[in-house]
DNA sequence: AAGATCGACAACCGCTGCTTT
DNA sequence: CAAAGCAGCGGTTGTCGATCT
């Protein structure tokens, strides 16, 4: 498919934008708002290509950027982040109020990737040596590992949104040896059940977000895993899971790819890596029964 | 004092996926 | 359904100031 350039190079300015251009595209957006950057530099009278204005706005002119230095805080969050999601860095940088994905990228690769770097048994070391392993490569062939050094591995972007859910009802799944729903006929409703025993006895748990539009008899449904991750890091077991996407071969002769996430507890030697065909299969149940341990850790934590 | 090197960060480039036509 | 348009992402490069030799 043949595309047009970005924008004409011909009579453009490149290069360090100058504080008279700044001030230009301030007022522009002010009045007119963000979005259509392709047409935005004609508007605005901008000698820029829309994707350079864009950029600048985001990273550099936005109000709500925050310009002081990276705290020790942010930085530890960084480090959290980069190891759950991998050089994922708009996601990252969604977790980081007034931080830019382009401002910690830049600090990641200056400051912390050269401190993990001399750090043993890194998967940042290793796809700094080997770039073509942090493609999922490292997963391939092998589980993930079942102790908190599991890290990610992605580093190109896919996605997985939906999940072709098979609608046959199946055994009844336990919790905690209570029964957690019985038929469990889809993904959703193992999800939702399993939540709510949890929630009886913990707080602050992931909300698990799925699309309105769904409901039982729709085996077509929404699975944001991505979603699901990061209200996982919102919830009271932050501190404490260790969560991995990865996209990994289906064997050694094939060239199919499917995503899954795991979950690794330190509470226990338990991994669960929870595949796609483990969501067609409404196999959650083994995922939610993966956080017992945290659960508990949880519970005693809160009596002491 | 001057050139070389390094580090930080802004900006660019190529690609991807989603949306529109 | 395919082509084209567009926004966004991550990797890379360029630039500039600080430090070293």
């Amino acid at each position: 498919m043949g595309r047009s350039p970005c924008c004409s190079k011909d009579g453009m300015n490149r290069g360090a934008w100058t504080a008279k251009e700044d001030k230009i595209l301030i007022e522009y957006i002010k009045v007119h708002g963000e979005g259509k950057w392709r047409n935005l530099p004609k508007r605005a009278g901008l000698k820029r290509c829309g994707k350079s204005c864009r950029l600048r706005w985001l990273n550099y002119l936005r109000p709500d950027i925050k310009r002081a230095n990276i705290t020790q805080d942010e930085e530890d969050l960084i480090i959290r982040l980069h190891k759950l999601l991998g050089n994922r860095w708009s996601l990252i940088a969604g977790r980081l109020p007034g931080r830019t994905d382009n401002e910690i990228k830049n600090y990641w690769n200056t400051n912390i990737g050269k401190k993990v770097q001399g750090h043993p048994n890194n998967s940042t070391n290793q796809s700094k040596r080997n770039p073509s392993q942090s493609m999922g490569q490292s997963l391939f062939g092998q589980p993930p590992s079942p102790t908190i050094g599991s890290h990610v591995v992605r580093t190109k972007t896919s996605r997985c949104t939906k999940v072709f859910i098979n609608a046959e009802p199946q055994e009844t799944q336990h919790l905690h040896n209570k029964p957690v729903v019985a038929p469990l006929p889809t993904v959703k409703d193992t999800v939702i059940d399993s939540t709510a025993v949890i929630s009886d006895q913990l707080s602050g748990l992931p909300e698990f977000i799925f699309n309105e539009d769904n409901n039982q008899s729709d085996p077509m449904m929404d699975f944001e895993i991505e979603k699901f991750l990061s209200d996982v890091l919102d919830s009271e077991l932050a501190p404490v899971c260790e969560f991995d996407i990865g996209v990994v071969k289906g064997g050694d002769t094939s060239s199919n790819t499917t995503e899954q996430c795991s979950y690794s507890s330190p509470n226990s030697d338990q991994t669960v890596v929870c595949t796609e065909d483990m969501l067609r299969n409404s196999d959650l149940g083994s995922m939610a029964t993966a956080l017992d341990p945290e659960v508990d850790w949880l519970q005693d934590k809160r009596e002491k």
